[in-house]
DNA sequence: TCTCTGTATCGACAGACATCGATACAAGAC
DNA sequence: GTCTTGTATCGATGTCTGTCGATACAGAGA
């Protein structure tokens, strides 16, 4: 259905969702720091907001065109904000003619989100 | 059993994990905000690594005398870390005596991780 | 009381980051 | 070729953040 999945090729999602979330054992150094470069590109409200609008736009994929509009900012600073995203892995690009679009790499969301899933167990319940 | 258990009443951990990944429609700029807050509480090596700390500590909980050992910065820069994490709402703490206990909120980590679930068809899925 | 230990806060400073206007670059239309 | 439009980069600037040493606070024990 979706040309989405075009672009998650070559992106291991299944292996990344399956394993070792961070309240199982102590993060290593090297780790921590890599995630935490992913984590620093969602710490920005319009940065979240530009993730969420590429991702739920028609087809997976949105033109630079349609992310400025919905902002108080300048597009020098829309722009800086898609290269964050980009850089740190949670989105793709393409110019197509005169349009850039992006799209969201779901297997860089999926490998936060169980990073940061509590094994069933301790979740709710904890400990026991 | 556990005293972590004590820690999620009042927590609505289900209702976060079910529902709105931030993919399926345009986050708002409250909750972009909000959102954007406790990512940056993640978007730090050293807090990285101090919430997985506590989290896969045994019992669920650490002291802050077991947190400072493994790191190569100030007891008043880890103090400020934890802070940070205290204040997104990412854990939990209490003097016991001469100690204070960390924990982490599993309901907090539940919605982020909620959040960025992408739908089953969507996530990864999509390659197959 | 005083002392000792564990933790938090304060004040200062360097580096990182979000933002802007100006400008460069890319592609299509003419 | 030139012009126009869409997007990225550059350079500057103000603000935020991570870090430290110094110090204050809290509790236990003598």
């Amino acid at each position: 259905m979706s040309n989405l999945e075009l672009r998650v090729l070559g992106q291991d999602a299944e292996a990344a969702a399956c394993c070792s979330p961070m309240v199982r054992e102590p993060l290593d150094g090297e780790a921590a720091l890599e995630l935490a470069k992913m984590f620093k590109a969602l710490a920005d409200p319009i940065r979240l907001r530009l993730l969420s609008l590429i991702a739920s736009h028609e087809g997976g994929e949105a033109c630079v065109c349609d992310l400025t509009g919905p902002f108080d900012v300048s597009q020098p600073t829309i722009s800086h904000h898609l290269k964050v995203l980009r850089e740190a892995g949670l989105v793709g690009c393409e110019r197509r003619g005169t349009w850039v679009y992006y799209w969201v790499l779901p297997a860089a969301l999926a490998r936060l989100s169980s990073l940061l899933q509590a094994p069933a167990g301790a979740s709710a319940g904890a400990a026991g």
